[in-house]
DNA sequence: GACAAGATAGTAATTATTCTCATCTAATAA
DNA sequence: TTATTAGATGAGAATAATTACTATCTTGTC
């Protein structure tokens, strides 16, 4: 639905920095730069803890008691589409289930969300630069590949069947 | 919920030998093994596509076409938790999302699904150990370490606040 | 300030998942 | 076998997550 991607924002930058990339992606995509949208961009600048709509909802409210949750989502979805936020995982709609226990990895495409297997054996082992943060006990290391699949790669066809 | 993880099954396995595996984790696990959970086992094998509950859903009941969606949902969570069957990505039930848009990883923790950061610049670039199968076009590596945050993984306090 | 494209709030509608409970069944022992 | 019973099932209600609809309001431009 857009071209490329465009600048990429450190994580780093002080707000102000941030709204005026914000602004200017805005113009860029010639989307309005709203109240609402500025309120919720800054609401997920300022969370370190990835959080789902309904908590930005929650958060932002709290600026604009009036805005409704159509209007977050509709945003979120908006921002996503043109790469100005980032999401933790791909989303599926629902669980996605296989009866391999084992543990392995996936490609999944990012346009249609099929699913495809890529075996353990077919990646390195992860190695980490450093230690992790924190006290989290990692039990496992699950790779996604993203990208697009064979059909949706392909050139669209011209409806030709 | 439940000790140790079991016997692994190996995707190469005939139906026959995977029922068998099957009804013994059921016994071990003092799950009745009852003709729902069978074909609704039996699906999973067969299916190649990493179904959603829904698709499942539409599967068995070709074969049991009195079955229920909640039967579906409810042993769908219950083979999950016996380790019997696999998910393509931790469920955290709704979008998670941040500011930063800049690839990244994520530590995600089993228990609580929150989410921390794991920088690009930590992990060593994911390398295949071979090419990739179909057509498909990887665009990004995404990766996920799955394990207990700091919180989850401390001994459960006898609530003494 | 006037205009037009597009955004918003409020609400209805869908989709995804979980819960409740009366009834039924698998597993065990007599 | 049959009796027993813990636990499973089906039907439907309830809740959570997300999207759609539409009359009204804003933003960006002239
Ligand atoms: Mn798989
Ligand atoms: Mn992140
Ligand atoms: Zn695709
Ligand atoms: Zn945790």
């Amino acid at each position: 639905m857009h071209p490329q991607r465009r600048a990429r924002i450190q994580p780093d930058m002080d707000f102000g920095t941030r709204l005026e990339w914000f602004r200017n992606e805005c113009a860029a995509a010639g989307l309005p730069c709203t109240h609402q949208r500025e309120v919720l961009y800054r609401a997920l600048v300022e969370a370190t803890d990835h959080p789902s709509p309904e908590m930005l909802y929650e958060r932002v409210k709290r600026k604009i008691p009036s805005i409704s949750l159509g209007t977050v989502y509709r945003n979120i979805k908006i921002f996503l589409d043109h790469g100005l936020i980032g999401e933790v995982s791909l989303h599926h709609g629902s669980l996605r289930l296989e009866a391999n226990n084992e543990p392995h990895h996936h490609l999944v495409c990012r346009q249609c969300r099929k699913v495809f297997d890529l075996p353990a054996s077919g990646v390195h082992a992860i190695r980490l630069r450093r230690a992790l943060p924190e006290g989290f006990q990692v039990e496992r290391f699950v790779v996604e590949a993203h990208g697009l699949c064979q059909e949706c790669a392909a050139p669209k066809k011209r409806r030709s069947n």
